[in-house]
RNA sequence: GUGGUUGUAGCUCAGUUGGUUAGAGCACUGGAUUGUGGUUCCAGGGGUCGUGGGUUCAAAUCCCAUCUACCACC
């Protein structure tokens, strides 16, 4: 994987670049639709390129592991095979359901003990069968297994889990080094930057990220819980540190106006379940603001979901989604998901074509007002 | 016609030997949701307790009448 630097916003730290894989380019800043299980939910592969124009998808080591398993995805001949997607994948490692799940778990210097939340059988992930399982996946970019601490955590626990998390990191690179991948294209592992909201950790996990020779960098443990605020902090903290060279992806971030926010950070991946499961609940982000499509003032509007919107979905009333969305009409989260996902990758388009332009501050001050608004 | 059962929120139902302001689930109306368990959480509105009498300090609860729906019998 390569990854090229095309411009420097001059007023920020905002960056637009290309990444290359063996599955074709992506151009950063870039938004990553979240395929939990092997799929973005409802959402046919053809509309995710045609019409929402995603350049790469998630995939969940957790959950791919669990089912279908290993034996079925590498005898389809990858996840790329499985689900008919040739365009990049990236796959997280299982880090952060161990956190999630919490009351399933134990972790100790070996791994994560975890039970199964589909049928309760007992499992282990460590930071070497993270990277085997990854490999089998065959995704293009895969995540070091990490510790992801709660928002609300005290200095010692942060600092603690930080050392677990750096020395599971040296044990994710011997792994991944000592191994090959196993369907013919390479993969690029990813380091987490932790250290919760202490800039001092934050600073040391940066520096010790970068003694390893790793196509990009992560950081990981924001948007959990803690106060927006600590979040831009913690990512400037992380972005002006990490190599100018290659690209940094925050994790599980965020609301549109999160995105824009971190990408004048310096950010260049994104990924959030936000506008898939939200949208699958009525919320939908646009242009103009924020839409909860549920509430009954849309009960007789049938004006466009969003006139100025790019997905064919659109065209959709407002009032007829609602109908949908209330009915739990299957076509009513499909619906959803695809309009939020096509806006997302609207956004972060528009975004890159601003910094190229070299006037992305002022478009994202107004954008971010316009978003801000709740329709 | 006779006997029995039933009636409490939009729906399905709790409601103790009579005892504060009659509850729940679902539905409805708002809000939340950030490396996805097709969720979950928070808040709110809504009831002449079928109707009319009676007993009692106090009735959804006990008594009488009446209406309704259903069942059985004639």
């Amino acid at each position: 994987m390569k990854f090229e630097l095309i411009k420097s916003d001059v007023d920020s730290r905002a960056r637009a670049g290309v990444i290359s894989t063996d599955h074709g380019k992506i151009e950063t800043p870039i938004f990553m639709p979240v395929g939990t299980a092997g799929s973005v939910k409802g959402i046919h592969t053809r509309d995710l390129k045609e019409d929402i124009k995603a350049q790469i998808i998630l995939g969940n080591t957790y959950h791919l592991y669990l089912r279908p398993g290993l034996e079925v995805i590498e005898k389809a001949g990858g996840l790329h095979k499985f689900n008919r997607w040739d365009k990049p994948i990236l796959t997280d490692s299982g880090g952060y359901q161990v956190f999630s799940l919490g009351d399933i778990r134990k972790l100790t210097e070996e791994g994560a003990r975890f039970q199964s939340h589909i049928d309760g059988s007992y499992h282990m992930f460590t930071p070497e069968n993270v990277i085997d399982v990854q490999r089998s996946i065959g995704a293009d970019i895969i995540m070091a297994f990490d510790e992801c601490t709660p928002g609300d955590a005290d200095y010692a626990y942060a600092k603690k889990s930080l050392e677990l998390t750096q020395r599971w990191l040296e044990r994710c690179f011997t792994q991944f080094t000592n191994t090959q991948p196993k369907y013919g294209y390479r993969q690029s592992l990813f380091p987490i930057v932790q250290g919760n909201t202490f800039a001092d950790l934050r600073k040391a996990a940066v520096a010790h990220v970068k003694t390893f020779d790793a196509d990009g960098f992560a950081i990981g443990g924001l948007s959990v819980g803690e106060p927006e605020k600590d979040m831009y902090e913690m990512t400037e903290v992380a972005t002006a540190d990490l190599p100018e060279n290659k690209p940094r992806y925050l994790m599980g971030v965020g609301t549109p106006v999160n995105i824009l926010e971190s990408i004048e950070r310096g950010v260049d991946m994104f990924d959030c379940v936000m506008p898939t499961r939200n949208g699958r609940n009525g919320m939908l982000f646009t242009s103009e603001g924020t839409i909860n499509i549920r509430n009954k003032k849309w009960e007789n509007d049938h004006s466009p979901i969003d006139k100025n919107g790019t997905s064919f979905v659109d065209q959709y009333s407002k009032a007829y989604l609602r109908h949908l969305i209330i009915s739990s009409e299957m076509l009513g989260a499909q619906i959803a998901s695809q309009h939020n996902l096509a806006f997302y990758l609207w956004l972060v388009k528009t975004a890159r074509e601003k910094i190229m332009e070299g006037n992305f501050s002022s478009w994202k001050k107004e954008m971010v007002n316009q978003l801000k608004e709740r329709l």
